[in-house]
RNA sequence: GCCCCUGUGGCGGAACGGUAGACGCGGCAGACUCAAAAUCUGUUGCCCUCACGGGCGUGCUGGUUCAAGUCCGGCCAGGGGCACCA
């Protein structure tokens, strides 16, 4: 008998579904849409597993809906600006176009060959300028709506190379090429105004209940919102200082009043102190990123003011510079009480300042309640605090709050941890921002008939700094307003942008208008969304912001773009590595070098050991990469597919393992082999009549698969619907003897369950079974309910909570029949010897347990 | 440092608070074969026992419950994110 031949087969069906034009997407119609995206991938040159993993997810879903009768939209894209093709551009002399162009082909040529049910004719990658051009006039019309603005913000920057560098270019303070320190540096840029929804980001998470709980969490944790009390300081300088705090009950625990080193009232004291310029400079020796700022050791720097207690003028606290006090959040100053607060203890401790416990555990007496290292955070009663002794913490902020608000100086705020959007990046592998800067006018905005401002050609990447702004011609402009000689914005905009309305794109990738509302309003929201968990905040809450953009500024309807998510697991491998002489001992190989023998793992073709390390995310650096596309040659895609979908959960992590693949392609052959070499079937359509016996079990094991992977798939729970699959075709091949028609329903049940899944096979498959339609066009299989149900159940029998035997009764049989039957068993008599059970518990169809 | 997640046999994992280990990989034994590959059948958590049977088992630890992998408290380990990687 002939094998089946993978790569035979996936050409000949993928020409067919080509031919048949299968996967077109029309607008207009009256089937319920499905909408089926999957995270756009970074053309990077090659498909990883990862990749595979994700998008073949998303291909069982539009299989899948596209098999119920839904009038499925899957796209797919290219989220094709960012750093990469400007560091190729930088390290390798090439055109960044020319590059990620190249790239694009090479990956779309792989996405083929894994027979993604795509509609290749909506694709587009963000580098086009006929994507772009829209970008920029949706930017236009954002701050013609107030939602973009202009201000100063930090960003990291190498002294040396004199650039501005991503948080991934520094490595422990320092920038990767020049391996100088980096300094923090003020630049004036573009801004999208999100802040304007955070309560509206925050409310709308409780409507998103397709979305997985943790994303929901992390988001709401992002936003940040807490409730307290702005109130202000009285300095010995005269002036007034405001902070924010959501703890104002411990008020009569402060010990000092801290200001960020970007404070305006910081600034103001460094003219006139040498010192605490010296200090800010070392404070901004850290880079921009929160993890940095946050790690760093705490730092303090005594201003010489004092402030006065807000109860009691009369008690000073210290006012210093602390380098964990961040500008973005509040006011940029508080007040420190080191008792209840871990940063302030730490803080505290160091700079030898007092420790006031004013909250103590309930019971605990307020004058041996003491502290080591950990700050007292949890509820409690007011302790040390003249009138607010004796209250709890929610009574004493509102008193303190009242008491301050009635003097005029306070005022209960609601505060968020989410800041605006930066959106200006010094790069020149982005879209252009097209805004014109002004010597008279100011920044003015690019005519909307002059787009789309178009990426120059011919940058040159050898220059210090931002080719764009190096290039020759492309910053001179004049000003829109007044027509006198002006320069273009130089900065491009974050890659987050590009992606934050793609999905919106899609619904009509040919219109004219950045999107055609009413394809829009008919496709949005995405019904199914899937991606790396690696994107649960930024990327989902600027795409979350940036429809809520659209619809302020009459482009759609919704404000949330993607109505269910799925967040799925990384694709991981073991790492191998070889002794050298090297400082490290060892180095890295690739999995392709390796091979395992019986008696140990080496290096292919030699006797050199390889150690063997734990499963990692796939890497470069660690090279434990294996190319999809030589597992494709090896296996066939469809072999492929289904080991990413076996096993795993898939929001779960996965390793990959080549004899797993090996297990894939054995069981592609054997559903291939069952049903060429069935014999004695009756012509398709044949009807079935009354079963008994070997025929009426099989039935039943294919309207039960039908069942659960029906609602398995619903779920995305593609590892269960394998495990049933595989079930069913355990069940075929145990009752050969089964009615010829009974048999064709189990072989054609097993062939449509696989079809999303294993497409070229299933289409092999239903093609020998004598069909001349395509699977692709055949609907997914109902099932019989009264089939799905057993007529017994099997009941374990405990004894005080352990299993001691079991019994079989019918299907809700009544509790006292259950009780009887189980006292009776000889488990249960050996365990209960001779005593007399005190109770029995019995959970009909269950259990029953024996309380002795 | 902060936020989120994960932890179950040799391995990937399954399990509405109700028989822990479905299904697969791997292993072992057998069938077929001159032989091998492929395929098929059986078996496979650990320990004691010829067997019947019993004991132990879901990262550690304490609790709630007739009953805990599942719920609650405290730890430990690994992973993701932290606003300029995408």
């Amino acid at each position: 008998m002939a094998r089946y031949n993978a790569k035979e087969s996936e050409q000949r069906w993928q020409a067919a579904w080509n031919a048949r034009q299968a996967f077109l997407t029309p607008t207009d119609s009256t089937k319920p849409k499905a909408y089926v995206l999957e995270m756009f991938p970074y053309p990077s040159g090659r498909i990883h597993m990862g990749h595979v993993r994700n998008y073949t997810m998303g291909d069982v879903i539009a299989r899948f809906r596209r098999a119920q009768g839904f009038n499925v939209l899957h796209p797919m894209g290219w989220d094709a600006f960012g750093l990469p093709a400007e560091n190729a551009a930088r390290d390798g002399g090439v055109d960044p176009r020319a590059w990620t162009y190249a790239n694009i082909d090479a990956m779309r040529t792989e996405l083929k060959a894994l027979g993604l049910a795509i509609d290749w004719t909506r694709e587009f990658a963000t580098c086009d300028p006929d994507y772009y051009k829209h970008q920029q006039k949706l930017f236009l019309e954002f701050y013609n709506g107030d939602l973009v603005y202009r201000h100063e913000a930090d960003v990291n920057w190498d002294p040396v190379d004199l650039t501005v560098l991503a948080n991934e270019q520094v490595i422990d303070g320092r920038g990767w090429r020049s391996g100088a320190l980096v300094e923090r540096r003020k630049l004036s840029q573009w801004f999208f105004r999100i802040t304007r929804y955070s309560e509206e980001l925050l409310r709308a998470l409780d409507g998103l209940d397709r979305w997985p709980d943790k994303v929901r969490l992390m988001q709401k944790n992002w936003i940040g919102r807490s409730e307290g009390l702005r109130f202000s300081f009285q300095l010995s300088n005269g002036e007034a200082l405001d902070v924010f705090s959501t703890r104002p009950d411990t008020l009569f625990g402060a010990s000092f009043v801290a200001l960020s080193p970007d404070h305006p009232l910081t600034e103001e004291l460094a003219g006139a102190d040498p010192k605490l310029v010296d200090f800010i400079a070392q404070c901004r020796r850290t880079g921009t990123a929160e993890a940095a700022i946050e790690t760093a050791e705490k730092l303090g720097y005594d201003t010489g003011l004092t402030a006065a207690h807000p109860f009691d003028p009369g008690w000073k606290l210290p006012v210093l510079v602390a380098n964990f006090v961040l500008m973005g959040y509040g006011t940029g100053a508080i007040f420190g009480c080191p008792a209840h607060d871990q940063r302030d203890l730490d803080f505290a401790r160091k700079y030898k300042l007092p420790v006031l416990p004013v909250v103590v555990p309930e019971g605990a007496d307020p004058k041996e309640f003491a502290l080591a290292d950990a700050a007292y955070v949890g509820p409690g009663r007011l302790a040390n605090s003249r009138f607010l002794d004796g209250m709890d913490v929610e009574s004493a902020k509102t008193e303190v709050a009242a008491r301050l608000e009635a003097r005029g100086i306070a005022k209960r705020t609601v505060n968020y941890r989410l800041r605006d959007w930066l959106a200006s990046r010094q790069r020149a592998w982005g879209c252009p921002i097209p805004m014109i800067h002004c010597a008279t006018c100011g920044a003015v905005p690019v005519p909307e008939s002059d787009l789309p401002i178009k990426l120059p050609d011919d940058l040159d990447f050898s220059v210090k700094g931002s080719p764009l702004d190096a290039h020759p011609t492309f910053k001179h402009a004049n000003c829109p307003a007044c027509g006198g000689n002006a320069l273009r914005d130089t900065d491009t905009l974050d890659t987050f942008v590009d992606s934050a309305w793609y999905f919106a794109r899609f619904a009509d990738p040919f219109t004219a208008d950045p999107v055609n509302r009413e394809a829009v309003n008919y496709w949005l929201p995405v019904d199914q969304y899937i991606g790396g968990i690696e994107h649960a905040i930024l990327h989902l809450l600027y795409a979350r912001f940036f429809t809520r953009g659209m619809h302020a500024t009459g482009w759609t309807r919704i404000d949330e773009p993607f109505a269910s998510l799925f967040t799925q697991g990384m694709v991981c491998h073991e790492t191998y590595s070889v002794a050298d002489d090297s400082a490290t001992g060892s180095h890295y190989v690739e999995p392709v070098d390796v091979e395992k023998r019986g008696d140990g793992t080496f290096l292919k073709g030699t006797d050199v050991a390889v150690t063997v390390g734990p499963s990692e995310k796939m890497s470069k650096s660690k090279k434990n990469v294996v190319a999809p596309m030589g597992m494709i040659d090896s296996y066939g895609a469809d072999a492929i597919r289904w080991f990413m979908l076996s096993d795993s959960p898939p929001e779960r992590d996965t390793d990959w393992s080549e004899t797993g693949a090996e297990g894939c392609w054995r069981f592609v052959q054997r559903i291939h082999r069952l049903v060429v070499e069935a014999e004695g079937l009756p012509l398709p359509g044949a009807a079935i009549g009354e079963v008994s016996g070997a025929a009426l079990a099989l039935r039943q094991a294919a309207h039960r698969a039908i069942a659960a992977v029906t609602e398995d798939l619903g779920n995305l729970r593609f590892n269960r619907a394998v495990a049933q699959i595989y079930t069913l075709a355990n069940a075929i091949q145990a009752h050969p003897a089964a009615d010829g028609a009974v048999r064709r329903e189990a072989l054609e049940t097993v062939v449509k369950l696989i079809g999303p899944m294993m497409p070229h096979l299933a289409e092999s498959c239903w093609e020998a079974l004598g069909h001349t339609v395509l699977l692709v066009d055949t609907p997914w299989p109902s099932f019989i309910e009264a089939l799905t149900k057993a007529d017994s159940v099997t009941i374990a029998v405990q004894v005080n909570g352990k299993r001691r035997d079991e019994i079989i009764a019918a299907v809700n049989a009544p509790e006292a029949q259950l009780r009887e039957a189980a006292l009776a068993t000889d488990g249960v008599r050996r365990a209960l010897d001779g005593k007399a059970p005190k109770k029995v518990i019995v959970v009909p169809n269950r259990i029953v347990n024996i309380v002795a």
